[in-house]
DNA sequence: TTTGTAGTTTATAATTATTCTAAACTACAA
DNA sequence: TTGTAGTTTAGAATAATTATAAACTACAAA
């Protein structure tokens, strides 16, 4: 699906080197069939079971955070005290299962709002989330 | 508004001691006008300004840790990894400003929604909960 | 092609938030 | 009044992240 030379025009157009570390890294993170909602453990951890690259965990912990910078990756709210972020950078929304831990990405057209507050003054709406919690039925 | 006794109470029926520390930091938290998003940092702040009853740390987590399971404040999610906490436990929402890096509580009933998608096989939904960011206009 | 340099990687140290530990203290039931 | 379980506390330990600085590398310009 996402071709190597993808992958580095993806990187040059964001001013950032297409080095050989930045290239698995980027392999992993966009060349998946669904949203990948990920920490840098659990980005690791998917590194070292695909390739046999060592890649140091700083150079991950840097490579996310320029990937986030630049508009790749966007950072998710959590309450684990752990950076986690979401490949899907679109404006959507989550199902988040307790049990599991896990975020299951919602299209921003599943959810239709019928009312929402104004905005304080001198503020407007940037962006709206929604996050509906589960749980066993 | 909050009377000692009330806090005392309110304690007791969760099965916690009334000490001198926990009554500080119940007034701290409860006896507001306006909901308090804090973090432990922040909770600490207050009651040194407030009181010069030195409360060590170590007691100030454990006491955010005792009213959260005691279900007395809830958890917000978070990207600056450190818990947050709200003194508001009703199901409700939340406008985000990334200037102030603030919350402000919306009433559910606020917020109305005319279609969300069904939720996954074998699961039902446990809370809805929207977070709208502001921008400057 | 070679070379200079800014950008990048890396091991490791430092920092930050939180949790753990164990000794001293205290609320309160008997 | 007293025993004890619950609580507080300082400080150690842990976990996630960020900073540092030396080695390496992509790549533009010569
Ligand atoms: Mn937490
Ligand atoms: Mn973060
Ligand atoms: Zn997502
Ligand atoms: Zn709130």
């Amino acid at each position: 699906m996402y071709q190597k030379k993808e992958i580095v025009n993806k990187l040059r157009s964001s001013g950032l080197r297409p080095t050989k570390q930045r290239i698995v890294i980027a392999k992993n993170l966009f060349d998946r069939k669904k949203t990948f909602h990920f920490t840098v453990e659990t980005l690791n951890i998917a590194i070292h079971r695909k390739c046999n690259e060592r890649i140091s965990l700083a150079t991950i912990y840097n490579t996310v955070e320029a990937f986030k910078r630049a508009g790749h990756i966007r950072e998710i709210l959590t309450s684990n005290n752990k950076n986690y972020y979401d490949t899907n950078i679109k404006s959507h929304h989550h199902f988040y299962d307790p049990d599991t831990k896990e975020l299951t990405d919602i299209d921003y057209q599943e959810v239709v709002l019928n009312k929402i507050p104004n905005p304080p003054k001198g503020k407007k709406i940037k962006d709206l989330e929604v996050v509906i919690s589960l749980q066993k039925k």
